[in-house]
DNA sequence: TTCGCCCTACAGGATTCCCTGTATTCCATT
DNA sequence: AATGGAATACAGGGAATCCTGTAGGGCGAA
């Protein structure tokens, strides 16, 4: 039987994960949790198998409650559920010892699958995170000294890049400012769309948005 | 027997919904749908009492489908079920045609409350928001069109299209979602590009997002 | 009714983007 | 000394973009 405990300060999601949870006869929702502290208390009382939580908690954060279960309980998974495609969050949830992440915008059955992969005790990434983060584990980059405040898997080159595009300029102004060439701004665009697995100009400008390269 | 329509983009939030929803004997979620569009479509189809709906939704927002839904089914009750405490953006939904507005993070029971209150065709709005917009009625001074920061006015198919774009859509693939031909769909972006004095999807993007047409 | 705006549709051309390659230099870590 | 990452550079091809045109039908306001 895995039990799994669920954490997320919106009534209307606890909802939703017990109704989804409850389709497999081997799992049980053992206890439910709204902030960051209650999840901490919950997860030492319960001892759970699996917990699911959302980054954005109120008192105590996913991040500070994920280092704190994963200290107490080093058996326990965790698996981030949120609304927040960030991979500065992500990277950090992973180093806090979160071994699942899965947006809500995905459909229900990744999250299902994520819980039978942690149950295993075998880490599962959301698609759209999966490939960046897998670069990460394979060579954990000790921390900058500071806050890095971008994604840290992008190069400080490409960063800057990422920035210029998202500001509006086109490859040839890029180049033009950058004193390099037009295909090597190309290049390093590629780089940048197949590290983030981005398909479009779009999708770019609100990552950069979300990660505070530029504002809106 | 109160017929009520789902509307939101996250599976998760759709599951919580109906698991919550069915505890009424007499109410009954005829149907879902994620996207603006199929919220209007299956509005028209199904006659629902009532149309809970995100104002997040990705083709057609939130505002544009109440718009639509309320002209097409001026009995039917919209019921705004978001994240999103905006003054603005209830203010909007409100003008548009919407008479509940309930938070996501609002106890569940406020949302049933709502419900029960727009099955009587009674508005209903959350604790949080009801004051402010008292307030507001005691001193109507709302003075701000709907215009946005240009004052440009884009028509009503031009902010759809707007809105695709930020989201990552070609004109081909905006063309099939509208059912119209790629050349008009380049039309429709180049009147954009022309009225806004843009001149990159990136500068469209922020443009969108700056305007509330999409989140980051 | 005439006028203007909106939506639709189509065309051509210049530009830009997206993807996939290869390759050299520099620099840091091992 | 060797390995590997980062930055730079170049190329080609397919796709999508930006821009400027034209044009007809519908619909509401003057």
């Amino acid at each position: 039987m895995t039990r799994i405990l669920i954490v997320d300060d919106h009534e209307m999601i606890r909802h939703g994960l017990r109704a989804l949870l409850k389709n497999r006869a081997d799992w049980t929702v053992c206890g439910e949790a709204t902030t960051g502290r209650e999840a901490v208390a919950e997860a030492v009382r319960l001892k759970p198998d699996v917990i699911v939580l959302d980054f954005i908690l109120p008192g105590l954060n996913g991040l500070e409650a994920t280092r704190q279960i994963h200290q107490a309980l080093p058996r326990a998974e965790v698996l981030v559920f949120t609304m927040h495609n960030s991979e500065q969050l992500a990277r950090k949830m992973v180093a806090a010892g979160a071994r699942g992440f899965v947006l809500k915008s995905d459909p229900a059955k990744v999250l299902l699958a994520a819980v039978d992969a942690l149950r295993q005790h075998k880490p599962c990434f959301s698609a759209s995170l999966s490939e960046m983060l897998l670069r990460d584990l394979s060579q954990p980059a000790p921390a900058t000294g500071g806050e890095d405040e971008f994604g840290a898997a992008l190069t400080p080159r490409e960063r800057e890049i990422v920035q210029l595009i998202a500001e509006g300029h086109s490859s040839k102004e890029i180049a033009g400012l950058l004193k390099i060439t037009f295909k090597t701004t190309e290049t390093h665009r590629a780089n940048i769309m197949r590290k983030l697995t981005l398909h479009s100009v779009s999708e770019l400008v609100r990552y950069a948005i979300r990660n505070k390269l530029v504002g809106p």
